[in-house]
DNA sequence: GATCCTATTGCAACGCGTTGCAGTTACGCA
DNA sequence: TGCGTAACTGCAACGCGTTGCAATAGGATC
């Protein structure tokens, strides 16, 4: 048995979006050509390690976990072990290249190029998840910053409930 | 050095609200007394270590982590478990006494006795916490419901952000 | 009070993610 | 090309939370 690249978790399927489709990966300017430049611009390194996971990045869309980019990494080089790879996703993040987020259930989400702020949401009854754009959030943002001063990180929103399916309808 | 009860983890800190004053712990009715009979009635069983989770919860106001329940539950009782404590909580959560919900790190937080449905307002930069009312979450829950049909659970809901302090106006 | 059924417990192991530390290595510079 | 520095890696251990399993013990019934 070879290190099966098991996908999807079983808790966190994120299928296609029944009414909201899913932005279809532009791959804008292809930033990954120039990531090695920016990153040594920083004084950081370019290692093999790092070129991994770039490349894994670069093949997936919309929301990976962190378990599941260990495990990809994993398949194209079994010695990679989690802690390089979750401290090169902080430098990344720094960087722009992902953003991390909470699922509903806790569980750590990376969501690769972020294209446009959005969050997320979440059913509980059969676990699809969809994005919420920002216009759909920007009430509850004017609100928050209107009455509080406080100003919302859309991209660290996940919004659980029930969707119409499993009766998110009365 | 007895169980010392570390009480706020360093991360997570939920000091007194600056804007919405937190609710004043009402005890209403005292559920506690009739749980006993509850459980029993439902064919679960009143057990010590749920017993002294109940005493410990009952102590407790706003969220607390997991992690902290255990250790204030083994300063009770040093024999405690972890995992008798977090089955309980879901027992407990089914009952309707406390509520859990995923704070902004992805750490689970236990609400006890959900007065009335809130979400959460954390800072990134104070690490501060809040809570949303129903009222300021209504307008995004319209929104997700009319044109998703989507509805929200606002009690698992956690916004992050920046307060005034910490730069949220501009 | 004795008996029986099964809910519950404690244990041990696991999964995800983080952190401290010592050894390695990228890479700027002479 | 060789050198030096500090960024980076891998390891090991930790913390939080979950799960499978065998043993225990509520509590209903007789």
């Amino acid at each position: 048995m070879t290190a099966s690249r098991q996908v999807a978790p079983a808790r966190s399927a994120a299928p296609s979006a029944p009414s909201g489709p899913s932005a279809p990966s532009a791959t804008a300017t292809a930033p990954w050509d120039e990531l090695p430049a920016r990153i040594r611009a920083r004084g950081l390194r370019w290692t093999p390690q790092r070129r991994i996971l770039l490349e894994v990045l670069s093949r997936s869309e919309g929301h990976v976990t962190g378990a599941e980019l260990v495990e990809r990494c994993r398949a194209a080089d079994p010695s990679t072990v989690p802690s390089t790879v979750y401290r090169t996703l902080d430098v990344l993040e720094e960087l722009g290249i992902v953003q991390h987020a909470h699922g509903a259930d806790g569980r750590e989400e990376f969501h690769v190029l972020p294209v446009s702020q959005h969050g997320h949401l979440h059913c509980l009854g059969c676990h699809q998840s969809w994005e919420i754009s920002s216009d759909e959030a920007a009430a509850l943002g004017r609100v928050l910053e209107r009455e509080r001063g406080f100003a919302m990180d859309l991209s660290h929103l996940t919004v659980s409930g029930h969707c119409r399916a499993c009766g998110g309808d009365g």
